[in-house]
DNA sequence: CCCATGTGAGACATTCCTGTCTCACACTGG
DNA sequence: CCAGTGTGAGACAGGAATGTCTCACATGGG
């Protein structure tokens, strides 16, 4: 067989279909999900054993695809606002996806997966701890805040853009500037 | 009757616990909810016909209290910065309501209370796009988006007090900090 | 004191979702 | 052309959640 019948499913479509309207129906049924992926429900449970199943293979995604983007982001390499600048654009292509795993906590009743985000999450606030510590960004808001800042803003970015409040060019330069640079405006910097 | 039976349930509490339990699941049983709002399921059913009638009062409520804070903190008085950092303060205990709401879109199914989170996005557009134009905010990010960055923000302000992440003191100052100043260090204004 | 109100616990039928199965069909590769 | 593979549609039983009901009990007011 070598490569997939050109008739099978797209895994990871069906898991950024069902990312999708997950986010914005948490309580989509199973048939749900399968019409909005545009397969039928059993092929949806032949890929996914059920609902966990789903979600499981939404968090492996998600956090696969985060660390593809942190290392792309290179985030020890130059300056810290430039690596977060990076980053960004390198997670954009997962936003909608991390969307909805930031919402999805599901009182971690399955904890096999967590080490993936503790570690993502430590890269993360690593970055904006030697962003500080090279005076490039400010000490009175902490690493956590900012890390936990930057998932917020990244899901509101998809969602602004999904809902069409912003440009999908924009989502880099929107998110970037106001996590780094503020609302307020500046003379010169 | 006049007033409220001691034994009554407090309503707004119920949703408040309703909200806090569905924020971190939102697949919850109408039983869950229940529980966590420390009464029983005949008692939740009497006071919410259903999850769709629960979830409609915690629209509602919320509404509420975002109209309340946006009130309070006098959008229109001043400068747009000291007017953010009022609404944050004031807008701070429905944080945690807001949160949830913000995730919990279920498609627009109901569009009735939607006029009223309009009015909301309108008033807070409103506040940006006056900071804009006395030259307090910068102009190449849009009203929209500052608008939907600053409910991004106040979720994972939320979420991160939750969790331990943050302490509930600096819930206030991490959001407005960020939101208007950014995290990458200044001289002096 | 007793009645009215509101609650908790539990039973119950109903509905919905799930998980599994079968069968027919379409496409692919040999 | 002909198997092999994967899909869609539908049926089916099992289970979970819902919505409604009854009854006993606690509290607070008259």
């Amino acid at each position: 067989m070598g490569y997939r019948s050109l008739m099978a499913v797209d895994r990871d479509q069906v898991l950024r279909d069902a990312a999708s309207l997950l986010t914005r129906k948490a309580t989509a049924t199973m048939d749900e999900v399968a019409r909005a992926a545009g397969i039928s429900r059993a092929t949806l449970h032949r890929h996914f054993a059920g609902r966990d199943a789903l979600v499981l293979a939404l968090e492996a995604l998600g956090i696969a695809e985060c660390e593809a983007a942190l290392n792309a982001a290179r985030l020890d390499d130059g300056a810290a606002t430039d690596a977060v600048r990076r980053l960004v654009r390198e997670i954009e292509p997962a936003a909608g996806l991390i969307a909805f795993l930031y919402t999805e906590n599901q009182l971690f009743e399955g904890e096999e997966q967590n080490e993936g985000w503790a570690r993502i999450d430590a890269a993360l606030a690593e970055l904006f701890r030697r962003g500080q510590e090279s005076g490039e960004f400010r000490i009175d808001l902490t690493p956590a805040w900012l890390t936990e800042a930057l998932y917020g803003l990244i899901g509101a970015g998809a969602w602004a853009v999904t809902e069409g409040r912003v440009a999908r060019n924009d989502f880099t330069h929107m998110i970037v500037e106001l996590l780094l640079g503020g609302a307020v405006r500046r003379e010169e910097p």
